[in-house]
DNA sequence: CGTACAGTTGAGTTTATTCAAGAAGAGTGG
DNA sequence: CCACTCTTCTTGAATAAACTCAACTGTACG
């Protein structure tokens, strides 16, 4: 299971402020960075709440997502991860974990050791680069309380199909307003706080509308003006630099 | 309107991991960073979203709430701050802030410019500690989406009430379960993603069930143990030390 | 060919909202 | 001290949103 994956040392690289901002001594400090690559199939848990893991980890290639259980058995996905995201930076300062993150789809992971993350941090550059990757972790999960607390159902997938294209867009996965989004209707509503019928049924009504095509796990996005609209989307929170 | 208040300083050091914790080398650097104290009436605006603030705040005395309004007037109460608390850390990080902070009440507000912040940054313990800060205030955001998600009107209701005890409890704020809640059931409604109606029947069930007694913004819970397990409570994701 | 999972649809029920109006307080000025 | 106003709190009733339950379709896979 454990591969090596030349991809790995650019996606480090993005995050910590683009080839572009860093030294060639920085970028020489990166490479050196040891990153364990590991292949995980769909529906599989990267890191399980409360563990207390000596590393950190960055999203390669799939897509993963940050939930909470209650022991009712009441499960609200909390993030969605995309390639490029840290998954669990917060367990570095935080040392303890407390969601559950779990692949949608084939996945690639690497782990990084806290301690290298440690020396890494020397790095005034570095430290605020993932000081400021959880900041922006934080703006979209504040963004998710409104969408919970103060949209409806139509709305609220609406806004968060909308967040998806943006940052799809923002890493380069999408196409002509279309991407891979390897995501079931349960998944989906267990992130917009609703029963999966009620999720079937909006979904419905924003295909109906003409807004979006959502076939085979590939969601087309018709009319992006629109669906931002209904979903009263603005990227503002999302902090993507408009050079990107 | 601008006043020295002796507990800025205390404030600060209890922030940046404790007295105890602290070395006597640390005590004075803290101890000579220019905290600019501020007191605010009730409902004031002390920061306002899209602001590029040359600094960053911490509450020191009443009580303050984050928030995000919309174009059609919604409006969302994204996190509660209460004395002690940093309100716009993630500015510092982020250099723009997404929410508008509030006062629910009297408050004073201790207001530190981000260049002295940056250089307690250097100091590995104080940077840490700030980073700490921002990664709690998520992992309570994201049990808010939990919450908004997941749990229906009362026990979503007695969730916030156990969260806001907990955290009482932790600055000393709880004598016999009972504290100093300044805040109005349009508030709470709003940050509970409810309507006032349905807050105030939530309200009035933990009431009429005994669990609690709100008088004269004075909060007595009856039964923290029965509000806390109603609300599907667990105080782990707060990090609060058990020592405190 | 059977099983498992994802998606879809209908019908009844629950939860929460809106609208509206009245009661209880707090503060202000005469 | 009282009348006035404003805000907050409270309650009822009609409406709307979302949930549960249940069944059925389609598709992938061994």
């Amino acid at each position: 299971m454990l591969t090596r994956y030349p991809g790995a040392l650019e996606m480090l690289n993005r995050k910590m402020g683009g080839l572009d901002r860093l030294s060639a001594q920085q970028r020489r400090i990166l490479s050196a960075v040891p990153i364990r690559v590991v292949e995980f199939g769909a529906n599989r848990e990267i890191i399980r709440a409360f563990d207390r893991n000596p590393h950190s980890c960055l999203l390669l290639q799939g897509m993963a997502y940050s939930s909470k259980i209650n022991e009712r058995g009441s499960r609200q996905i909390v993030a969605f991860h995309l390639p490029g995201d840290f998954l669990d930076l917060q367990s570095f300062y935080a040392q303890v974990i407390d969601v559950t993150v779990t692949t949608t789809t084939l996945s690639k992971v690497g782990f990084i050791q806290h301690e290298d993350l440690e020396e890494l941090a020397t790095d005034r550059l570095f430290d605020r680069a993932m000081a400021q990757s959880i900041v922006i972790d934080a703006a979209i999960t504040r963004e998710w309380v409104f969408n919970l607390g103060r949209r409806e159902g139509v709305s609220r997938t609406a806004h968060l199909l909308s967040e998806l294209l943006t940052r799809m867009r923002d890493i380069g996965a999408v196409q002509g307003d279309q991407f891979e989004l390897p995501v079931t209707q349960v998944q989906l509503g267990d992130a917009l706080g609703m029963s999966t019928v009620h999720t079937n049924r909006c979904l419905k009504q924003l295909t109906t509308r003409g807004l979006i095509s959502w076939i085979a796990g590939c969601l087309r996005v018709l009319d992006p003006v629109a669906l931002a609209q209904i979903g009263d989307f603005e990227d503002d929170y999302l902090h993507i630099r408009a050079a990107a």
